[in-house]
DNA sequence: CTGGTCACCTGGAAGC
DNA sequence: TGCTTCCAGGTGACCA
C-alpha cells in the first residue's frame, strides 16, 4: 500500500488522537518487522503531543504529565498496514489487528497482514537517528528546488525509476506514484537519472508534486490493503493513468501501456509519449 | 560507494 | 474444486 499520500491520509485520520492521553496499549502480535516495544508498559500516562509525517515514517511524540518529552514511536506501514480509528471499547480484535493504543474515548488499531510495517521506540531525537537522518528532501519542502532537485539526479548512474525509489532525490514515490509520475512527465522509467535534463527534471518535479496531492486528496489508493483511518477505500486507483493497466490503450496517444522489470519491480509506461 | 539479490510475511488471483 | 505458482504498495542486510 502505503507510499506518501495513504501515510499522510492515515495521519490526518489519526490526529484526533492529538492532546489525548495513552489510558492502555495491546501488542498481540510481539515482532512486525523488528521487536514491537512494550506498549503496555511504556505508554499509558502519557500524552500524545504531536504526530507528524516524514516520507512514510510517521512519528509520534509523547509527553510526561509535566510536559516534558518522554518518548518517540517512529512507525512505518509497509506494504500491507493501516491504522483505523474506533470509539472505545473496539470491536473484538479481527485477524492481524496487531496493535492497539487507547486514548480514553478513541482506540488507534493497527492492522498489517504481512508485518512489514514496524513501530519503534526511541527517547532521543528520531530525526538524528536512523531511519530518518537518512532521507532525502521532503516533496512539497520549499528547500526543495528544481535546480537542487537536477543536482542530486546527477549524482547517480542508476534509472530515474530506481533513482525515485530510492528516495535519494526526493523522499514519498513509491511503486505507484513512480510510474504516474513519469507518464506525466513524459520520461522513460528507463533513462539514467543523471540523463535528465533540468526543465525535464523541473517537470518531473511537478508533476510527482501535483500526483502526490491530488492522491492524497482522494484519500489515497487503495489496490487491496489500504484503507483509510475511518475504514474507507482511498479512490485515486481510480485516477492512475498507467500504473497496473498493461495492456490497455494510453489515455493520451492511445498506443498500449506495458509494463518492465526494474530491479525486480514493475513499471508500466508508454513507449508512444514517455522518451 | 554502488548495484544486485534476497529475506521478511500473508493472501489473492491466475493457471492447470 | 483444489493444488501450485506468481505477484503485491517497502525496507534493509548482505555480497561482489
Amino acid at each position: 500500500m502505503p507510499e506518501l499520500p495513504e501515510v499522510e491520509v492515515t495521519r490526518r485520520g489519526l490526529i484526533c488522537a492529538v492532546g489525548k492521553t495513552v489510558t492502555a496499549a495491546a501488542v498481540r502480535i510481539p515482532r512486525l518487522r523488528d521487536p514491537v516495544p512494550d506498549f503496555a508498559g511504556l505508554l499509558p500516562g502519557l500524552r500524545l503531543a504531536s504526530l507528524e509525517r516524514r516520507a512514510k515514517y510517521l512519528i509520534w511524540h509523547f509527553e510526561d504529565q509535566q510536559g516534558m518529552p518522554a518518548g518517540t514511536i517512529v512507525s512505518h506501514l509497509g506494504m500491507s498496514g493501516f491504522w483505523r480509528v474506533w470509539p472505545s471499547p473496539a470491536p473484538a480484535p479481527r485477524k492481524h489487528d496487531h496493535v492497539d493504543l487507547v486514548f480514553g474515548d478513541v482506540t488507534l488499531r493497527l492492522n498489517d497482514a504481512r508485518r512489514f510495517g514496524s513501530m519503534r521506540w526511541t527517547t532521543g531525537d528520531p530525526y538524528a537517528e536512523k531511519p530518518l537522518c537518512d532521507l532525502g528532501p521532503e516533496p512539497f519542502s520549499e528547500a526543495l528546488t528544481p535546480l537542487g532537485f537536477w543536482q542530486a539526479l546527477q549524482k547517480t548512474r542508476r534509472s530515474i525509476k530506481e533513482t525515485l525509489l530510492a528516495g535519494s532525490a526526493v523522499v514519498g514515490c513509491g511503486n505507484i506514484y513512480c510510474s504516474e509520475s513519469l507518464f506525466a512527465a513524459g520520461i522513460l522509467p528507463t533513462r539514467s537519472a543523471s540523463s535528465l535534463t533540468k526543465k525535464e527534471a523541473a517537470r518531473l518535479l511537478t508533476e510527482i508534486r501535483r500526483i502526490l496531492a491530488e492522491a492524497i486528496a482522494s484519500g489515497g489508493t487503495t489496490l487491496r490493503d489500504f484503507h483509510g483511518p475511518d475504514g474507507s477505500d482511498g479512490y485515486f486507483a481510480l485516477d492512475c493513468q498507467v500504473y497496473g493497466r498493461e495492456g490497455e490503450a494510453c489515455p493520451k496517444c492511445g498506443r498500449l501501456i506495458v509494463r518492465i522489470v526494474q530491479n525486480g519491480r514493475s513499471s508500466f509506461c508508454c513507449p508512444g509519449c514517455q522518451k
